[in-house]
RNA sequence: GGUUCGGUAGCUCAGCUGGAUAGAGCAUCAGCCUUCUAAGCUGAGGGUCAUUGGUUCGAAUCCAAUCCGGAUCACCA
């Protein structure tokens, strides 16, 4: 139980012992004393003046009385300024979870709580390279399920590969009209990127069929439905679905090229799943469940034999589940990858990490499983990511503004390096270190800054990404957090940290400080998965790596003023590492020993 | 237009289950390395919390209206 609770509860028993009638947690709140004003943990009296009758100076007396009388152990005074009861926490209390905690590197992790948990994300299409988009996606879903897993979950981390379809239908049409047997290896590209070039073909000759039909008299909405190689793609969904060979062959050849380049991406940003479904095996389960649909009347079927599931009685529209040349729409296979995650894993909660320009779609999905009565219907949910924008403004493909995830890695690997050799330099440090573990540490603090980023900010909003100050180490960033560790390892590597407890030491106020930030972290974890969201966990280790700087430069561990207080030092010390690296750890990124 | 999300310092963002004088980072300016890693620390300046009204002892936070911006409303995914 965290001090918070503790205390609402203590003051919940003085106050009904008090008064003589039952108090309830919801009738007054606990915050954190204020920096300006002497205490550590504050309650708000004004909501229990009707209650109680009293005036808040005179029920704050009371009440401080009662609380410090009950728990002398706990709390060691008070002051009452207008409506607030400030308390004071006894050094015992801190200085016991230190002697508790510190040497725990599982501190603040629960222990399994029954529940089982399907986190889906990164789901790219098989079209084009991953983008900076889908770096968001990525590291949101991994961090969400790590957080889940730290919160006693069971977590299953699956993605949808959207292999299948008219877009890339529309990749190996251009490839077989202009690559004249060109490949990946031919050609030394990495494969995701190779069949991204034809897909960007495509839409160039489609736009060029079209205009020349425009130009020949044609309207344009007809010459977009009459273009030759638009006819060409939709016949080939057609056989595809059909499973025609040849053309089976080749939607199997370029979609292995692509899985070799997204595989080497992953690697490169440490993301993995431990189910990947492929669309191109859920979408005739889909189209199964759209027949049992029509047959429940949950579907109904037009003339044209489309079919259709009507929504605005939900306050939504009409909306398309078949088309009338019985081909599967995006949503279809959904509706049946739903049904399939929950019976192969017997899932409590169904999360899919979608951006938000899909809330509509998610929102169609969720009700349309609640019609068929899947099962576990109403526990899909829909985390919802806002856009990444640049500086200057959203990523176009058509302007070629569109960020590669490929390229930024390298990029900021590159950045870091350099970087790190000018510290590494100042400092004369560089000698300490093989070029092996100079590779590694490029990486760690790129790719930790990069995820940092993206990852600090409220999921729910868009995000403006801006390189300039991604590339940043100082402040809110993930090298500042790396860097903080770092320095802490290099003193634990020189003051060994005896098995001593540490009993009567009086707290100085940064001592204290990281003593109560460092208490905080369970409920911080609890939060971040209640919310899903990492950036609350980002905030805090910032926050908590700012005060142990700021201890650092005030007191020294070393050379403390005696032998007692060196040892809490090295205890706060060791503690302040852990959850750092844990913190980090949950948000994907690496923590180096020295940097 | 319907639905929906957002508007907080020059910039990027916290704070939003109502509580004390609205915070952080970057940028700007001024300081701190003969002691454990200066990728650090300390300080300064910088705000009509989009606007108006309401609820309340108390509103950046809740409600309503307005203004501005985004997303979405495809037999695309």
């Amino acid at each position: 139980m965290s001090i918070m609770q503790t205390i609402q509860k203590a003051a919940v028993k003085s106050l009904s012992a008090l008064y003589t009638q039952p108090f309830s947690d919801t009738d007054f709140q606990v915050n954190q004393t204020k920096e300006e004003f002497e205490g550590d943990y504050t309650v708000v009296l004004f909501s229990l003046l009707k209650k109680t009758g009293q005036a808040p100076a005179a029920l704050g007396e009371q009440l401080g009385n009662a609380m410090v009388a009950d728990h002398p152990e706990l709390f060691t005074g008070y002051n009452i300024i207008k409506g607030f009861l400030n308390l004071n926490i006894a050094d015992s209390f801190w200085l016991q979870l230190l002697q508790e905690n510190y040497a725990d590197p599982k501190f603040g992790i629960q222990a399994f709580n029954g529940k089982k948990v399907m986190v889906e994300y990164s789901s790219p299409n098989t079209n084009k390279p991953l983008h900076l988009g889908h770096l968001r996606n990525n590291f949101l879903g991994w961090s969400v399920a790590e957080i889940l897993k730290a919160n006693g979950y069971d977590v299953f981390k699956s993605c949808i590969v959207n292999d299948r379809g008219i877009h890339i239908c529309k990749s190996m049409i251009a490839w077989e009209s202009f690559a004249g047997g060109a490949t990946p290896e031919s050609t030394g590209m990495k494969g995701d990127h190779f069949v991204g070039e034809y897909y960007v073909k495509f839409n160039d000759a489609y736009k060029a069929e079209i205009k020349g039909l425009v130009t020949g008299g044609m309207e344009e909405k007809l010459a977009e439905k009459e273009a030759p190689i638009m006819k060409s793609t939709q016949a080939m969904l057609l056989d595809w679905e059909a499973g025609k060979p040849e053309v089976i062959d080749l939607w199997k050849k370029m979609n292995n090229w692509v899985y070799a380049g997204f595989d080497e991406t992953y690697k490169n940003i440490g993301s993995d799943f431990d189910k990947i479904y492929y669309e191109s095996n859920t979408y005739l389960l889909g189209k199964k469940i759209v027949a049992e649909g029509l047959r429940k009347g949950v579907f109904v079927q037009d003339e044209d034999n489309s079919v259709w599931i009507d929504l605005t009685n939900d306050g939504l529209d009409r909306k398309i589940v078949q088309r009338k040349d019985g081909t599967s729409v995006y949503i279809t296979q959904d509706i049946g990858l739903a049904q399939q995650k929950y019976e192969e894993y017997g899932i409590d909660q169904s999360i899919y990490v979608i951006g938000d320009e899909q809330n509509y779609h998610m929102k169609v999905l969720k009700l349309i499983a609640e019609k068929l009565e899947l099962p576990n219907a109403e526990n899909i949910f829909h985390l919802s990511y806002g856009m990444v924008e640049l500086p200057t403004g959203k990523m176009k493909s058509r302007e070629g503004t569109v960020v590669d995830a490929d390229d930024l890695l390298t990029e900021m690997i590159k950045v870091s390096g350099n970087t790190t050799i000018q510290k590494l330099e100042e400092t004369g440090k560089l000698k300490e270190f093989a070029s092996e573990e100079l590779d590694e540490l490029y990486k760690t603090i790129g790719l930790g800054g990069l995820k940092f980023f993206l990852l600090r900010v409220d999921p729910k909003k868009k995000m403006i990404f801006n390189p300039e100050e991604s590339i940043d180490v100082h402040g809110f960033t993930g090298p500042f957090i790396q860097y903080t560790h770092a320095r802490i390892k290099s003193i634990l590597r020189k003051e060994p940290l005896a098995n001593e407890t540490v009993q009567h030491s009086t707290l100085l106020p940064l001592e204290k400080e990281l003593l109560v930030s460092l208490e905080q972290f369970e409920l911080v974890l609890i939060q971040a998965a209640k919310e899903l969201n990492p950036s609350a966990l980002a905030i805090y280790i910032f926050n908590l790596a700012k005060s142990f700087n700021s201890f650092y430069t005030v007191h020294s561990i070393a050379n403390a003023e005696n032998a007692e207080k060196k040892q809490l030092r090295l205890q706060l010390a060791v503690m302040v590492s852990n959850v750092l690296k844990t913190g980090m750890r949950l948000l994907g990124i690496n923590v180096p020993e020295r940097m």
